[in-house]
Formats: structure tokens, C-alpha cells, sequence
DNA sequence: ATGTAAAGTCAACGGTGTTCAGATATTGTT
DNA sequence: AACAATATCTGAACACCGTTGACTTTACAT
């Protein structure tokens, strides 16, 4: 009586193989949180998971299409993260709702940093992102639900004016995202993402030394100041 | 007679070694800009310079060792670029100082897109950025002219007060980079680190579709608006 | 029970970083 | 000019890697 992993699927044969996919997945995940890009090698999982290194190849057509599995989870996983903690906040907080989704995405990134680096700065020797497949799909996953609540409050007429012209072409965001914003709104937008995510990008790579700046804090003033300079209502200081 | 790269030095000795050093770094960051960090390899820079690979152990005491020496002057040739491109903006003209060296902040990572990885998100197999040393204060010369133009700013009167709180210990932020700004002060610097920082972090790492977004101008848009923001003078739209 | 197809093994190829003994070339001194 | 010292380079070797192909074993369906 084997131990149940994935246990999904009816023949034995399958219910094996993902399992088999699962425990791969696991272990490459864990030498990868352990050792970095260079410390997950499909001979050492082989040898972890007590199977031949060839043997591998029946689940993943090469290394690259392995780490390309594991990034569809990871965005799958952070999306995930990001949705429930914007579904958890009132539906008319919209502050709050945007706060709560960001600060889910800071902490999915520094409870999983490499996984984090592996989404966004394609630390992998020689890999290189797909353009196109479930991967882009999962990727756009993590900023739907923040994307949305600006617009609800773009809609409610709450947010600003943005900066200034035509720099995004509209219709070709709506095709990928299936949301609706103007090139404005989209600008704003992106200028919120760049916000926080370059300062998670900063402190994951260790480039906000904690000797001198407690990050958590400095976060949540810069975030939570930025969310209210585009008008989204937010409570406390 | 040998063709003189970086001559320096009286010896024979010393110039023909400082001159394959600078070829074995021309060659490294040659074959990592055309193949990214994979594609550089010891036995192929030593192949391609015209010498066994283990010559270059007395040239570096590993690959990592090399690594470490790229950055270094990578740092160097980045800080190089924002220190002239805000030397050569007016003295009294802070807004155009800082937006300068921004700019040229992201130019030099466009133009050295593997190298800023190197830089900022560690994508070398196995490799960590060394906490101190060369690396360090090459790394931190980068900021100094922007970090000093805000303090200018901050003198003159002119930036408006930072969103809140103490998060950042002042004391050991003159420490490392000798220069006196309060920590409400630092806090708003940061903020628009993080924030140009975020915009090419995504830009490189290939998130932000050219499809549908004029990278330029919207980096121009944001960036300027948050410079006016702080409250810096910056001159038309 | 048997044929078929999936899954796994083994050995090999070409690649990598790194080490070490030995050969070679350059240097400074006699 | 010859020699000893020393810096430098080579060649072979080790252990690891991803990947492939021929072969064998296993599980399923009829």
C-alpha cells in the first residue's frame, strides 16, 4: 500500500505516475529552496527519489521542461495567495482589498525566495521563460485580482487622474487580461505594480540591508502611502 | 609585438598578465551577454583566449572568482554612467540631476541587460554576492549621486515630508555610504528607488510587453511624476 | 495466459569545474 | 652568458552534469 501523494486518476498506472510527478516535483522544489539554481540536477533527484537518472525522462521531456512545471505551480500558488487575501477583505475596501493582495504577494515571496527569483528573474542557466502555454496564463493569474480592484475603483470614480498620455495600448492588455481599463488607468496601474514589486524585488535579492532598514515597515508606509495617493480609501495610519 | 589592452604596469611580466586578465573578462562578459550565464564557461573562455583551461586558475581562483571581478566593474562602469550623466546636468537643477542619472540608470541596463542581472538578481549558478568587499562599495557608488542630489534637496527645503516612521536606522546608513539623511528622509529615497528599480527589474526580466507598452515613455511618465512628487523642480511635461 | 505498451535500467557520449604533477618559459642574479 | 628561482602553462585525470539509445522488466487489457 503505497503512501497517497496526488492520488488523482483511476488505474494503478496512473495513480502512480502522479505521484511519481509529485515527489519529482517536491524534491527538485526542495534542492532548489536548499541549494539554489545550480543545487537541482535531475541526477540528484533521480538519486533522491531512488530511480534511474534516464527514468526521469518519462515525465519531463528535459531539465528546462521541468523547471517550466514547477513555475506553472509556483504562479498558480502565489496567484492563489494573492486572490484569497483580496477575497478576504470587505468587497467595498477597496484599499484594502488592493493592500491585502499586495502584501500576500510580499509574503508568498519571502516564505518561497527562490521560487520567487525563479518567477521573475529567470535564475535558471539557459532557461528561458515561454512566451506562450499555461505558463504566461498562470503568470497574468497573480495580478487579475488587484488589476480588478483598481478598475472597481477607477469605475467608482475614486482614483486620480493618472500622469500623463497614451504610453499602453489598451486593447492588446484586454486581449492577454480580459479587463478593461483605459491606457490611463493601465498607466497607474503599472506604476503602483512597479512600486511594490521592485521593492520585494530589492529585498529578495538582498539589496535592502536589514542592518539599517526594517522592510516590513517601510513596505507597508510606502505601499499603503502609494495606494492612497492613486485614492483608494484606507483605514488607520 | 603584442597588441596593448591594458598595459599597465612595468614589468613584462605584469603587462602581458594585466592584459590577459582583461581579455579573459572581455571574453567572459562577451559569452555571457550572447549565451546569458550558462553559456560561459571556463574551458570555453580558455578555448576562445587560446590556452588550457587550467591556465586561468592562476588568473582566478574559480569561475565564482571571476564572477565576482565582472560585477565589480560592471558596479564600477553603472556608477561610472550615473555620476557623469548627473555631473552633467545643471548644479542647481536637482530634478533634472536626479531624472538624469535614473536615466542612465536604466539606459546602462538596457544596454547591459546580462550584467544588470548579474548585478541585481543573482542568476549565476551557485553563486552569492560577497556581503562585503569591492563588491559592496562598488555597489553602493551607484546610488551616491542620486542619494546626494535628494539630500540637496531635502537642504534646500524643497521635498515634501515622507509619508512616516523611523524604519531605517540613520546611524548605520552614514556608516556605509557618508552621507547624513534622517530616516523619514531615507524612507522617501527608497521610495522612489524601489520604484524606478521595479520598473526596469520588470522591463529586463521580460514582464513588460512591448506589445502593448511604450516601455520609454511610460518610465519617463512615472518616473518624472514621482520625481515632482518628492518635489523636486523638473522643467516641462 | 498472453501480447502489448508503458516504465525502468544500463552504458555511453560529450560537456562541465577543478586539481595536480610535470614541463616550459621568463626573470633576476651571478 | 649561464644559472637558479619563479612564475606560468600543459596534459591527464576525477567527479559531476544532461541527454540518448538499446535492452529488459513490469503492469495492463484482452
Amino acid at each position: 500500500m503505497p503512501t497517497p501523494l496526488a492520488s488523482k486518476g483511476t488505474t494503478r498506472r496512473e495513480r502512480l505516475r502522479a505521484d511519481l510527478i509529485a515527489q519529482i516535483k517536491a524534491v527538485a522544489v526542495a534542492q532548489l529552496e536548499a541549494a539554489g539554481p545550480a543545487g537541482v540536477s535531475l541526477r540528484g533527484i533521480a538519486r533522491e527519489v531512488g530511480v534511474s537518472p534516464a527514468a526521469l525522462y518519462g515525465y519531463f521531456d528535459s531539465l528546462d521542461d521541468l523547471f517550466t512545471a514547477l513555475i506553472v505551480d509556483a504562479f498558480n500558488d502565489i496567484a492563489d495567495a494573492v486572490e484569497s487575501a483580496v477575497a478576504a477583505q470587505p468587497p467595498d475596501a477597496l484599499g484594502e482589498r488592493l493592500w491585502a493582495g499586495i502584501r500576500a504577494y510580499r509574503a508568498w515571496a519571502l516564505a518561497n525566495p527562490s521560487l520567487f527569483r525563479l518567477l521573475y528573474f529567470s535564475p535558471v542557466p539557459g532557461y528561458e521563460p515561454p512566451d506562450e502555454g499555461e505558463a504566461l496564463t498562470a503568470a497574468l493569474r497573480v495580478f487579475v485580482p488587484m488589476l480588478a480592484t483598481m478598475l472597481e475603483g477607477y469605475e467608482r470614480g475614486l482614483m486620480k487622474p493618472p500622469p500623463s498620455g497614451p504610453h499602453i495600448d489598451a486593447s492588446k492588455f484586454r486581449e492577454y487580461f480580459g479587463l478593461d481599463l483605459t491606457p490611463d488607468q493601465l498607466a497607474l496601474s503599472t506604476k503602483c505594480w512597479t512600486e511594490f514589486h521592485g521593492f520585494v524585488a530589492l529585498e529578495i535579492n538582498g539589496h535592502i540591508d536589514p542592518h539599517w532598514v526594517d522592510a516590513a515597515a517601510l513596505f507597508a508606509a510606502n505601499v499603503r502611502s502609494s495606494i492612497r495617493e492613486m485614492g483608494l480609501p484606507l483605514d488607520d495610519g
